[in-house]
DNA sequence: TTGCAAAGTTAGGTGTGACTAACTATATTA
DNA sequence: TAATATAGTTAGTCACACCTAACTTTGCAA
């Protein structure tokens, strides 16, 4: 049986995502764009290929180009899953701005487990084929919350 | 003018929000409370305590009981209603079971910020308005939800 | 009032994740 | 093929958030 991906931390599932994206443009990832996608320095992308190579997720060899192992490359693809859902639902339910929604879905990612993901793209699923034209209810949504955010000198009671 | 509250980490977060609960039930928040509410140690608590103290966030003195700052209030208040917007969306919208939603809250307290957590309370707000019988809408996702999961062998498209 | 258990703190240690500075390896090109 | 810029690594440091173990302080009961 295949050994049980351990959990990984945020900042390691940021670092096999970056591997991820990087590989599917240039179908190589070196350590420098790592960092830069990153913003982080190259001595902590070091650091962080030792440990995904420990883990068995990614082929690290100094001096050499990086590349994800087939194990380490359903673990990206599961995060990048992750990700999509998030700033699909982000961005086409609540109508938020397409930066500000890459950046949520970054953070939220490493936080919301299957349960909480799957239903979240069911309920995509769900809105979408929902409303006789489609993006019937989206478009309510978005002139609902509009006009709230005007009228806005209530508290706020949740 | 006053000071801005300086980025809380997530933990000191946690920690904030426990000795407002805390202190919202039994009016004083002890150390040992706060540590088992939390699940970390004694000395743990101690640290944090420091922290926030020295932020102006805790009132707090060796061997005495811990209140909250206005300062500090204010921003367990913000904290908690994050906490109970996300917590209402998973369980009244997603159908997600009780304690489940508890815990998904509250690890994505922390990474939202002001304009997701905005947006999702106007959208809880336009649900339960939307439909005619005011369930409506989320009983026919929770039946979508159920049938999807059913007949899941295709891949999962995003 | 002393004496002990519970609550709280201090001291010291671990793991993670980042950094800078300085070193080494590689590749280009003159 | 030797010089040098670029890429990568190593070593050392720092901050955070936790821990355990051992010490204080406090309050209550005998």
């Amino acid at each position: 049986m295949a050994a049980k991906v351990s959990k990984l931390s945020a900042s390691l599932e940021d670092y096999l995502e970056a591997i991820f994206n990087l590989a599917g443009e240039a179908n190589v990832a070196r350590s420098k764009d790592i960092a830069e996608k990153l913003g982080v320095s190259r001595a902590s992308v070091t650091g962080a290929l030792r440990i995904l190579k420990k883990k068995g997720l990614a082929n690290y060899k100094p001096y050499d180009y990086v590349t994800l192992t087939e194990e380490g490359k359903r673990s990206a693809a599961e995060i990048v899953r992750k990700h999509n859902i998030l700033k699909s639902f982000f961005i086409n339910i609540l109508g938020i701005e397409k930066d500000v929604a890459q950046q949520a879905a970054c953070k939220a990612e490493h936080t919301l487990g299957p349960e909480v993901i799957g239903r979240l793209l069911s309920f995509i699923e769900f809105v979408s084929k929902n409303g006789k034209k489609g993006r019937d209810f989206t478009d309510k949504f978005e002139i609902f919350y509009k006009s709230s955010k005007k009228g806005k000198k209530r508290g706020n009671s949740v």
